[in-house]
RNA sequence: UGCAGGGUGGAGCAGCCCGGCAGCUCGUCAGGCUGAUAACCUGAAGGUCGCGGGUUCGAACCCCGCCCCUGCGUCCA
């Protein structure tokens, strides 16, 4: 038997079945940084539309995790996909650099006692180090961006320009300074941002109180009453709080609620009339109410403190619930919203609020009883105060949720200290200047007019903005960008000529960084008025650090290469409270508009069982476990195949299924690969007008999904564009159209035009499909692309999407073959029985009959004896008839012994034996004609 | 407790806006090919579309209620 196998042009690559993904990308990272591929990217790019996607800062502390992993490469793909869509799309990398968890970090090495330049002079080493570690990672993932020049907001510009920003806002009249209750934590010694408290299950002291009566008068009138009995008498509250006791300056009740005068073995007590009963049985009295009235009859009235001597009057809210305690509240204004609020209604000054407790959870030495205790010692004292007095009517343990540091994870308290504020509503002005609308409406009119992906992100952005409170921007803190503002000593105002003296401060930073201000002498600004002014030691809340980037980084030290407002933001839906919030209110206040015109936000990694993903509970899978094992492209596959609106799962399982599905779509990639390697475009291709229909069919299909993903990337799709790859490659690839190529490819003459027409075809299909695929596979297209273009200095990001052949009647042809299709199905399911059956194996084995009419006939007729090579059989005929049906029978033919096909005319040369007419003719005649396949 | 999102064969997702046989890929099982071969092709099994009502000739899809999951927020003075 001669050997045909060496007549065939079997496929030919060097481009490897197995991508072994781990070891080869790191050559492609180090190619692309080596060949300077993004920089040389942007010089192609220059002159084109912009699309600037605006990177959120990480948080340069730790090794990234899989979270950062998702959010770059969504990034990533974003921005690869806006460049072959022939947009100019830079993308600059950022990192947060202040704030406490780096301090945190230093403290622990080195201690506490560093003086302030110091602490700031190791933060930024250590915030350098770890900027280098993220981004030595961030790169492996194959992330394409300007990672020579990125920015950070400790470089010193950018520190600069933040004060630069302050001064803004403060001249056009948002910032004001005042006392106010913000989160506190004793731990950090600041105020906290609403960002950076979390709740935790908390055990308190449940207390129960009797604010003793002082004007009996006033309160039988209340009651309706013309006079008391003479019997002592309380007015109860109920707090978990009893450190807020020694500043208690008010009680509240509610203006619509009953509250009884109760006559108990324990004297007269005043308790809302629905929760009498309750606190009777906790009191364990028993009582008879004597008379009622609303709350509203006791506005005013003063009841005395428990233990000290002074008053606290009644004063009126609608806060006050019926859920717990007593009706009757207590209210310590300097540690609670509310409390602070309604006092101010009442008219108290800042000055009045009381404040005994210090910045290290001790109170101020001064305070009777207590000065000098850690609030929470003196909790106990004070409840043993309080009884000793005759005063406490109940006392239990309380587990209650309680805001917690997010970062030492401690119990954080609300506490009024002087801070400085961005008003949302109230518009301080300065020097006269004032907004022309409060800084609230701007923001929500700025969120109309953003695009939002998905759509729901506005309603919830929306709804933060409308309900928040003052933005608190100092922090009393190290390592952070400082207020560097002059205060009168005696006066409190801010220097006059504090917008100049802001400058200054600036330009001194700019070339020294914040340890200018830290070093700089009042005097060398303020001459002699240096000693009538305090030189602030606040510094800026870090969420204004990276809301003021679209300042500092978009028109500052990036302006040349990016655009104000940023297209799109992207960031996690965390990021609604986070950097979406604090960029759009910076923005809002120095701008008047947000600063970007879309948002996109994506969920948070989960386990197998809905939980997120965790260290601690061993669920967690490390970006750089997965790239040293399974690659970064199969992690940016699972990320893209993965509706990102809500959680993303992932897994050991779900890993593989994804390692499944990038072979499939390899190795497809791999035969286009192997079948167009002797194909020279310029030389052999075939035009249009003379393809074999089922190869510009195949062109028809290339289209669409071309189409279609466009569509898809464009909207920011990408599991719908890896699903639709995906379906391609295996349906109308690998089970159509390559599976009914092989034979054309491989028997056909090499250059005939049959196969060069083929060859056609796939040249356009691999050239649309690697662009396609490279913002999600980038090593693996950019691999592809070397061996498919022949190497050189050239990258697939280099080009936009393929133009491909446009063809006359793409629908009808499409229509056409859809129908084809599915005639097709029945047929082959009809030669698996026979397979089943034992009669055959190969499908070439088998003869198929058509019967049919109309249409479907003139259809399958028109193919002539094509048809066969469709359905893959040795022989296919159509018979006209009303009685559809479609038999399929074994060959009872000779087997070509070079195309495998079962023909008639095997053997009928007899100068060469097994070999069928059309071979014989494929090599050493004319060729075989195609027409339709 | 408020806001938002989700719940479709073992896994990942379509379908829902605009009601009309529940679909794709992967996996599983069975078979074939041995000229894409640690690949490829064919077929099959597998689903009460979270639950309960309603509207409708007809509901995964529209309406109402509930359950569960996730994120964000908030609260117990």
């Amino acid at each position: 038997m001669v050997d045909f196998k060496s007549t065939l042009n079997l496929p030919d690559t060097p481009f490897p079945m197995r991508g072994d993904l781990a070891k080869r990308e790191l050559g492609w990272v180090r190619d692309w940084q080596q060949r300077g591929v993004y920089k040389r990217l942007r010089s192609i790019a220059r002159g084109r539309p912009r699309f600037v996607l605006h990177d959120g800062p990480p948080y340069a502390n730790g090794d990234i995790h899989i979270g950062h992993a998702v959010n770059k490469i969504l990034k990533d793909v974003i921005v690869k996909s806006r460049t072959l869509s022939g947009f100019d799309a830079p993308y600059v990398p950022g990192w947060d650099c202040h704030g406490m968890p780096i301090e945190v970090q230093i403290e622990k090495k080195h201690g506490k006692h560093l003086s302030a330049e110091e602490t700031q002079r190791l933060c930024r080493a250590y915030a350098a180090e770890q900027i280098e570690r993220q981004k030595v990672d961030f790169r492996r993932l194959g992330v394409m961006g300007d990672w020579d020049n990125p920015y950070l907001t400790m470089a010193y510009r950018n520190e600069a320009d933040e004060i630069r920003a302050l001064g803004t806002l403060l001249g056009k009249g948002y910032v004001y300074r005042g006392l106010k209750p913000v989160n506190w934590c004793f731990d950090c010694g600041s105020a906290l941002a609403e960002a950076e408290v979390e709740y935790e299950d908390r055990k308190d002291l449940a207390i129960d109180v009797g604010f003793p009566f002082a004007d009996r008068d006033r309160i039988a009138k209340a009651f309706g009453l013309p006079k008391l009995p003479d019997k002592p008498g309380f007015a109860v509250i109920w707090t978990t709080t009893p450190w807020t006791l020694p500043a208690n300056q008010a009680l509240n009740a509610h203006p619509e609620f009953t509250y009884h005068l109760v006559d108990t073995e324990r004297g007269l007590l005043i308790l809302a009339a629905d929760l009498q009963q309750s606190c009777l049985a906790r009191y364990k009295l028993s009582g008879t109410t004597l008379a009622g009235c609303t709350g509203s009859a006791l506005e005013g009235i003063a009841f005395c403190h428990p233990f000290y001597d002074r008053l606290s009057p009644v004063y009126l809210g609608d806060y006050v619930t019926l859920d717990t305690g007593t009706g009757i509240v207590h209210s310590a204004p300097a540690y609670g919203v509310e409390d602070f609020e309604s006092c101010r209604r009442y008219g108290m000054k800042d000055e009045q609020i009381l404040t005994p407790v210090q910045g290290d959870g001790r109170f101020v030495k001064s305070l009777p009883l207590f000065g000098g205790a850690m609030i929470w010692d003196a909790n106990l004292e004070i409840v043993a105060e309080i009884e000793r007095r005759g005063a406490l009517f109940d006392k239990a343990p309380y587990v209650h949720s309680y805001m917690h540091c997010w970062r030492h994870k401690t119990p954080v308290i609300l506490r009024a200290t002087v801070q400085w504020f961005a008003g949302m509503d109230a518009t301080p002005g300065y020097r006269g200047v004032k907004p022309a609308e409060t800084l609230r409406a701007t923001a929500l009119r700025g969120i109309d007019a953003t695009r939002f992906f998905p759509a729901w992100g506005q309603a919830r952005l929306h709804g933060m903005i409308a309900s928040r409170p003052d933005w608190t921007l100092s922090r009393q803190r190290q390592w952070g960008v400082p207020m560097p503002f002059f205060i009168h000593k005696e006066t409190g105002e801010l220097h006059p000529d504090t917008l100049e003296l802001l400058e200054a401060v600036a330009k001194r930073v700019e070339e020294g960084g914040i340890e200018a201000w830290q070093r700089l002498d009042a005097r060398e600004l303020l001459g002699d008025d240096a000693q009538r002014y305090d030189k602030i030691k606040d510094t800026l809340d870090v969420w204004f650090d990276s809301g003021s980037t679209h300042f500092t980084v978009l028109r500052g030290s990036h302006r040349g290469e990016t655009a104000f407002p940023a297209d799109l933001y992207l960031e996690g839906s965390d990021q609604h409270r986070g950097w979406f919030h604090s960029s759009l209110l910076v923005s809002c206040m120095m701008n008047g508009v947000p600063p970007y015109k879309a948002l996109l936000t994506h969920g948070f990694v989960i386990d197998m069982e809905g939980r997120k993903m965790s260290k601690s509970r061993g669920t967690g899978m490390s970006p750089q476990e997965i790239n040293g094992t399974l690659g970064a492209e199969i992690l940016r596959l699972w990320v893209a195949s993965t509706d990102y609106s809500s959680e993303l799962n992932l897994s050991k399982e779900i890993l593989k299924r994804v390692v499944e599905s990038y072979r499939r779509i390899r190795n497809t990639l791999r035969f286009l690969l192997a079948n167009t390697s002797d194909f020279d475009h310029a030389r052999h291709a075939v035009p249009l007008a003379e393809m074999i229909e089922i190869d510009r069919y195949a062109l028809a299909l290339t289209a669409r999904l071309q189409q279609e993903l466009e569509a898809d990337y464009e909207r920011y799709q990408f599991h719908l564009v890896v699903q639709k790859l995906q379906t391609f490659c295996s349906e109308d690839l690998g089970a159509f159209y390559l599976d009914i190529l092989k034979d054309r490819l491989y028997t056909c003459r090499a250059d005939s035009h049959a196969r060069r027409s083929a060859q056609t075809a796939l040249y356009h299909v691999t050239h649309s499909l690697v662009r396609l695929l490279a913002p999600i596979l980038s090593f693996t297209a950019e691999e592809l692309w070397a061996v498919f273009t022949g190497g050189g200095d050239d990258s697939v990001f280099f080009h936009t999407w393929h133009a491909l052949p446009a063809l006359e009647e793409p629908e009808q042809l499409m229509a056409r073959w859809s129908r084809l299709r599915a005639l097709r199905a029945p047929a082959r399911k009809r030669i698996e029985d026979l397979r089943a059956e034992g009669r055959v194996g190969s499908s070439l084995q088998a003869e198929v009959d058509f019967h049919l009419d109309g249409a479907d006939y003139d259809l399958l007729a028109s193919l002539g004896d094509d048809l066969r090579f469709v359905m893959l059989t040795s022989a296919a005929r159509v018979h006209r008839t009303t009685e559809e049906r479609v038999d399929v029978a074994p060959s009872e033919l000779i087997k070509c012994e070079r195309c495998w096909h079962y023909r008639e005319d095997v053997g009928a040369d007899a100068a060469r034996p097994g070999l069928c007419g059309r071979c014989v003719a494929n090599l050493y005649g004319e060729g075989e004609a195609r027409r339709h396949a």
